[in-house]
DNA sequence: TGTTCACGCCTTTTT
DNA sequence: GGCGTGAACA
């Protein structure tokens, strides 16, 4: 097919029309395993897509037959949109291409039976999945102050990611939490039965279950072997174990997959990812082609060149240099200042100005590292009147009210919900607490019930107070009459009917604080956005998967995200916040992760950058608060990692601290520093809860290894014994050390407490 | 059973 | 600095 000669580009289908060799390369090669090696802005979607259409078109399958997996439900959006415009009504459906974890949903819908659930089964969310772990730890007889639910929900998130069954953990990890016959991989064990019990899947069992049916049955997984003529995957270094042998096996005989990854991108190894699937490929595949795009069409080539700088300080990568012809453009300004609310102030200024010169807010955008440097930024904007939106955070679908609404609209579907009946069964308040709850489970239990059904059954029996009973009674009939509602009335009509007949809108109309008219909005909004789905479970389902709502509006606004949710996207200018050690690279990966994390850190300032087309200025503040605390700040080393000669370098302090001043001029090591803070007096020394940089004093930076974790930016030496002071407990004495944690004994306050923070430690 | 208050935890990143 | 949880109290 390559040595067909090229027709002229008006000969050409649309989705062939200006590619480059390569990209053309990447469309055309429809047989065999195909690795795409494509760099940021090289326009590997546009590659993917383009080879999806052509496959479609050319009739090589058809779209039933063709698998096409994306990690995020925008990028699959984006894929299915670009589809439509190439290839028209022919690209309708694409029933396979989706998330991993819808496409993987609707597979195990079909084969629930095999691994014990309904095809009906509920997909739990983060939030009741920890309330169940909760109970399982309970039950277990460990104490969940020193067991925390998260923890085990964080080792067995590890674990589905890797594939393996509570069987399958490695007894060491499995030791890990919890003591003795009540360790991880039993709680696991005990956490799985219980799902079954509630005919629940959480996210990681989507896959942990197709991968068990595929290697059980493998009647099913020849079907699907067979079905699949075509597979492919984009950002494929983002793979973890499990969704990589759910790809292999799905690959099967035919290993006609074809991978679109760039390693240089990968920053999702917290959740299991593992670069080593794309280093492996040509491994797997024998025969592998691997084609590169390395001709960058999105940024100016001072930015690439900054980007391909700064990421040339990682080791083992596969190695691309990425080149553009594009413009010269502006240098990237890497920009000081005092503290975050000045670095707010002054990335509004910028982008008005920007604005006023003729740029859209909507290609504009601030990348940020964590969550909480949204904060000032938003207050800053909302002073000046600065029209922005926040992808991420708090999520529509995760609110209190959105899901209380949803645990009634789950509970007319599936009448068998407990999870859902628990969550509402109070709320509102209908007298039905602790001592009810525990009589109704009792009697689940007893009568070998699910939850709801048992509450059916208690009312007529005298297990309950008469007013619990009357109240149960009132809920029990309500869910009965809604049920039957379900039949004739139009869902989102039915949702509104439900949350004004139990009450749930009263009340919040009853409620006075601030926040309640936002949530009876949202309310409002979650009944609208219900309008866009043919029935409720359609809709139930969605919202289990797709917990994003990207809202799109009319009006310009700045978008404010995180850098994990800027992959993908591009923006003509953006402002990389908050470019500071303990920031970015956050203290966390430098505490725990060691080299490797570091390298994750550089490869998402690396996404950063590359994110931007026109501009891109970087902030670091010299102080920010943390907890309410002032906090000292060194710039981040990517800072001096760029390239100077692609870099222009300012600074608006005038006074500030001479050592800070003297690090971001590179004339000393800040990290040689141990810094005082203003601790209590002569010899003490602040060892937590930050250093409380007043202004003209030193910031200080306190490096030393060890025990303690001080604030954002370092740790002090801590050892038994170590004589502390707390603001409240007074002088103590350190009697154990666990991690960050310290016991201590405060004699004289007459208590011992575990603390991590605000204590200060004799030196 | 509901309300208040104090403590401690939090700030990675997401399907 | 803000929020959720759990213990103590009404």
């Amino acid at each position: 097919m390559a040595s067909a000669p090229a027709p002229a580009p008006a000969d050409l289908p649309p989705w062939l029309q200006g590619l480059n060799p390569p990209q053309r390369d990447a469309v055309l090669t429809t047989e065999g395993p195909v690795l795409i090696l494509a760099g940021a802005g090289t326009g590997k979607t546009k590659a993917l897509t383009s080879r999806l259409a052509h496959i479609v078109f050319s009739r090589l399958a058809w779209p039933s037959e063709i698998l096409a997996v994306t990690f995020t439900n925008r990028a699959a959006r984006e894929m299915r949109h670009r589809m439509e415009v190439l290839v028209g009504d022919l690209a309708e459906g694409l029933p396979f291409l989706g998330t991993f974890h819808s496409i993987a949903a609707r597979m195990l819908r079909r084969h629930a039976g095999l691994v014990g659930l309904d095809s009906n089964f509920t997909i739990l969310d983060t939030d009741d999945q920890l309330r169940l772990l909760k109970q399982v730890v309970i039950e277990a007889g460990l104490d969940e102050r020193r067991w925390p639910a998260k923890q085990l929900a964080g080792h067995i998130d590890r674990w589905k990611n890797r594939g393996e069954i509570p069987a399958e953990v490695p007894p060491g990890e499995a030791m890990s939490f919890g003591e003795g016959q009540a360790n991880g991989a039993k709680l696991y064990a005990r956490y799985q039965e219980r799902l079954r019990a509630l005919n629940a899947a959480d996210f990681g069992d989507l896959l942990l279950h197709m991968l068990t049916i595929f290697t059980e049955a493998p009647d099913v997984l020849a079907d699907y072997q067979r079905r699949f003529k075509y597979i492919m995957v984009d950002e494929y270094q983002d793979t973890n174990v499990a969704q990589y042998r759910w790809l292999t096996l799905l690959a099967g005989a035919r290993h006609n997959i074809a991978c679109v990854g760039d390693d240089d991108q990968s920053i999702y190894s917290w959740r299991g990812a593992e670069v080593a699937n794309i280093l492996r490929f040509e491994r797997d595949f024998p025969g592998a082609k691997v084609i590169r795009l390395e001709q960058n069409y999105r940024s100016t080539s001072h930015i690439l060149a900054a980007a391909n700088g700064l990421i040339a300080h990682n080791k083992g990568r596969l190695g691309k240099q990425l080149f553009t012809a594009g413009s010269a453009g502006e240098k990237i300004a890497v920009i000081g200042v005092w503290d975050g609310p000045e670095e707010a102030r002054l990335i509004g200024d910028h982008a008005e100005r920007r604005a006023r010169e003729g740029a859209s807010l909507n290609q504009m955008a601030i990348l940020v590292r964590a969550q909480f440097q949204t904060r000032e930024l938003e207050d800053r904007f909302i002073g000046i009147g600065l029209p922005y939106r926040i992808v991420g955070g708090f999520r529509f679908y995760e609110r209190a009210e959105v899901r209380d609404a949803l645990a009634y609209l789950r509970l007319i579907v599936s009448p068998n919900d407990a999870l859902a009946f628990e969550r509402i069964v109070n709320v509102p308040k209908r007298g039905l607490g602790d001592k009810a709850m525990a009589a109704l489970h009792a009697a689940a239990r007893s009568m070998d019930r699910p939850l709801p059904r048992a509450a059916e059954a208690i009312v007529e029996t005298p297990a309950l107070s008469p007013a619990a009973r009357r109240s149960l009674k009132t809920l029990v009939m309500d869910l009965d009459r809604w049920r039957a509602l379900a039949e004739t009335t139009p869902h989102p009509e039915l949702a509104r009917i439900v949350l004004e007949e139990s009450g749930y809108v009263a009340m919040w109309q009853a409620d006075k604080s601030a926040e309640a008219q936002g949530r009876l909005d949202n309310l409002i909004e979650l009944t609208r956005a219900m309008e866009d789905y043919p029935s409720l479970t359609g809709f139930l389902e969605h919202v289990s998967l797709v917990m994003d709502n990207d809202a799109s509006d009319a009006t310009e606004k700045l978008t404010i995200m995180t850098l994990h949710a800027a992959k993908g996207l591009e923006f003509d200018h953006v402002f990389l916040a908050g470019w500071e050690e303990g920031v970015f690279p956050s203290q966390r990966a430098l505490d725990e992760g060691g080299a490797k994390s570091l390298e994750e850190e550089r490869r998402l300032a690396y996404v950063g950058i590359t994110r931007a087309r026109r501009t891109a200025t970087i902030t670091h503040a010299a102080n920010r608060r943390v907890y309410g605390q002032w906090t000292a700040a060194i710039p981040s080393r990517f800072v001096s990692e760029l390239p100077l000669d692609h870099v222009e370098v300012t600074s608006t302090l005038s006074g500030g601290p001479s050592l800070w001043r003297a690090a971001l001029q590179g004339e000393v090591d800040p990290f040689a520093h141990v810094g005082r803070g203003t601790g209590r007096g002569p010899g003490w020394e602040r060892a937590a809860g930050g250093f409380g940089a007043a202004r003209n004093t030193a910031p200080a930076i306190d490096v030393k290894a060890s025990a303690v974790s001080v604030g954002l930016r370092g740790r002090a030496d801590v050892k038994l014994g170590a004589r502390v002071f707390h603001s409240k407990f007074g002088e103590g004495t350190v009697i154990g050390i666990e991690g960050n944690k310290l016991e201590i004994d405060f004699p004289a306050a007459g208590t011992k407490r575990i603390l991590d923070s605000f204590v200060e430690v004799r030196p």
